[in-house]
DNA sequence: CTTCACCAGATTGTCGACAATGTTTGAAGT
DNA sequence: ACTTCAAACATTGTCGACAATCTGGTGAAG
């Protein structure tokens, strides 16, 4: 927490800042999906001017969180079932090939701190049921270590900078969280050593299944619910 | 190219066209990689006053053309031999999986279309010796038709609002083109056969196949020329 | 009753001016 | 001659006002 704020040193600039806040408030649905965005109310709410603000909303549309139709205005993204899917589509594919570069690129380190966390997830999971952290946050937080250990930084861009914001705006909408925690941790545990036995194309392969048995299992999901 | 300038119809704000503007600019190195960007000078360049164009610059940095540095300056990105690897790999990884589901979405009409594009392919590659259009934008041609076939919106947006402007934008700084055209072509005629047989699984192994290759007939280059 | 045109209100787009920050120049001191 | 500091300059950041465009509602014609 704390070392997330010292990495963004209170934004130098006010469109910045306004930026990531409004960032937070859409993916924590304070802003809801589909919500016009009034350039006039907002600045106010921010207590800026509407120019800061419309550089913001200007990179929100590069971050996809909101589309903006020119002289009618910005609204909120709102995702619908066959978007989720084909965002989980292109995570296959991008976090395999991070995974790959992982198994070749991490220090020893690095894999020993994800081991650690993998047991941090176990104990969390044994104490509360599989309720809690682990379903939230901590999944997302194990796949961003292994982007991160790709070593490759347009792949940390793409994926940090902007699928993994889509994707944790459905987790607080919809309050989902892995129905299959106990399963998706031993998946986990399985990536890692492919990593530590630096078996890109073993790794690469788990990595691949694991997000496409979740995008599966959304789409269970989903059809379960249209009836 | 008619349908492409009536797909983006004259842009109805100053940001907007201003944007494109020096997209295409900096593709084609008329801005060079590294230069600063003086918003004063470029306001006046295209005619506009500076609340637009800050916007627009936004908006680049959103699609990693500039980076900017708060109460410094935006600057064009001047891309490393070791970011356009890291680019490879995202091909690799993104144009791989589009072809696997293109080869579940794509209409058959799509698909005949794509075998007459690598005709016209052959025809160019014959009559200038493979010194001409293929290699420019041809191919990138192929790869865009494609992704469009895999019907997956996310897809298309990160491939063509993001990494092609920065392949491009390599190749015409470099006049680089593939060395190996020929053996490219014939790679491009298995792929869509792969995909005319809808078989997804044989047709992204195809296109990773290809995607890499030229990878490593880039870092081949680049080591020659480290010598 | 429906449809179309038009007008008022509100919102977005654009501009020029002012404030805040960075950079450079040059002069003084060691 | 080199370093240090400070003032002048240039550039970026922010603001409020004005112009262009869209939206919603009202009224008249069919």
């Amino acid at each position: 927490m704390t070392s997330l704020q010292l990495a963004e040193p209170e934004s130098r600039t006010l469109a910045d800042r306004v930026c990531r806040e409004i960032v937070t408030a859409i993916i924590k649905g304070d802003i809801p999906p589909g919500q016009k965005i009034s350039e006039p109310e907002l600045a106010r709410t921010y207590g800026i001017s509407r120019g800061p603000l419309r550089e913001a909303i200007r990179r929100l549309e590069g971050l996809r969180l909101v589309v903006r139709i020119p002289h009618v205005g910005a609204r909120v993204v709102s995702l619908s079932a066959g978007e989720l899917i084909e965002i989980y589509h292109v995570r296959e594919a991008m976090e395999g090939m991070a995974c790959r570069l992982a198994a070749q690129n991490m220090t020893d380190a690095e894999i020993n701190s994800l081991r650690a966390l993998l047991d941090e997830h176990e104990q969390s999971l044994e104490q509360t049921d599989g309720r809690s952290y682990f379903q939230k946050e901590g999944d997302l937080d194990f796949h961003y270590r292994i982007v991160q250990g790709s070593k490759n930084t347009k792949l940390q861009e793409l994926l940090g900078g902007e699928l993994y914001h889509l994707v944790r705006m459905y987790r607080y909408q919809f309050s989902v969280s892995s129905s299959r925690p106990v399963r998706a941790l031993g998946e986990h545990r399985h990536i890692v050593e492919a990593i530590a036995a630096r078996d890109g194309e073993l790794a690469e392969m788990l990595m691949r299944r694991h997000i496409s048995a979740a995008r599966r299992n959304i789409e269970n999901k989903l059809k379960i619910n249209e009836e």
